[in-house]
DNA sequence: GTTGTTCTGGACTGTATAGTCCGTAATGAC
DNA sequence: GTCATTACGGACTATACAGTCCAGAACAAC
């Protein structure tokens, strides 16, 4: 063939997603894009297309690892109460140590852009529903496995822990208190006794 | 003295609210400033200072009308778990009519601005205080009375409801399905079940 | 009515920004 | 080595935007 990229596409595609994610898609200009991967705009424009294209394969690689992580928070071999505990556990410790202040990359694009853009919403929306579902899941086998009471709701349930992470993560960029989090954390959690 | 304002500032400053509340800061230009308020560039400066002192009164109208709305909500003669009940209720009447699709205002600066602007974030702190207040001292009279267990912890059941709130209206962004959010209500008011 | 003062509309300025384009560089195929 | 092809850097363009400014309008005081 040709003269072949100088770059690798998916650590670019990394950089840029942590730029978006820091500062919102409108405060990140194409400069900081560049700074961000070493890239010049042609690279930049020629790889993923544009500033939009960009963030739509930003938040596509975020919600990838997103629900990686969240899955395998949920797959490991312990009640799901302190699977679920883990989980939030990891994210009030990102928070109070800096790296989670930015809060959730999905939430900050919901509400930077969700209202004015009905594609977004509905792509946060399908997003939010596979982190629900990812809880639901794991609440059903809990449940089959007696630790969840049969009469509770485990669709609600998923539905209630997706929206207060989202709030946890809201108030972590606001408030890296590390003990009004847990205050959240610990009332949060009951939804998961018996 | 002189010429008189032929604009009423407290009806351009609410009209100037909803527009930064529906767009968010930097989506809402100076032209849909004067749009909104019918207002001129001139007029708009004359008042107000700038876009950034705009932003400032028109969360700070936010903010007193948000609070005004929650002590009433709380101050009812009734149970705090109807209380609650009822104020989240009304949120979700709104998500669901559309009316309430924008978010959070003061949820909506924390998201777009909080990271990159030190006073903005510990604005919205201080904002997200003064509610957890109202709901801590409600709480507290409920506790009084007997509604709540002597040993619950009020502050952390209110730093909690203001968090799932906050998540609650931020899920309302993208998906107004009234029986999802009613779910995240169910599993939310449980921290006030005996 | 005259005068002094404040208000208002809209033109103007400077800057930031997304996206384009082109000359040059680097590579593979033969 | 030559050629075709793709990548890269950076200049360039067009536009959108926040903020300024001024000329004229509207009013109060006298």
């Amino acid at each position: 063939m040709a003269r072949p990229r100088e770059f690798d596409v998916d650590t670019a595609l990394e950089r840029a997603m942590h730029a978006f994610w820091a500062k919102g898609f409108k405060a990140t200009s194409l400069d900081d894009l560049c700074a961000a991967t070493g890239l010049s705009r042609s690279s930049l424009y020629a790889a993923f297309g544009g500033k939009r294209e960009l963030l739509n394969q930003s938040l596509r690689r975020y919600e990838e690892q997103g629900i990686a992580r969240i899955t395998a928070a949920l797959s490991r071999n312990v009640p799901v109460r302190e699977a679920v505990a883990g989980f939030v556990d990891g994210l009030i410790e990102r928070i109070a140590s800096g790296t989670g202040r930015a809060g959730c990359f999905i939430g900050n694009c919901a509400a930077e852009l969700a209202r004015q853009d009905r594609a977004m919403a509905a792509r946060v929306r399908r997003s939010l529903e596979r982190i629900e579902a990812a809880f639901r899941e794991a609440l059903a086998r809990a449940q089959a496995r007696g630790e969840i009471a049969r009469s509770a709701d485990v669709n609600a349930i998923a539905r209630f822990l997706v929206a207060s992470i989202q709030g946890l993560r809201l108030i972590g960029k606001v408030n890296a208190d590390r003990a009004a989090l847990e205050d959240i954390k610990a009332v949060m959690l009951r939804c998961l006794d018996r």
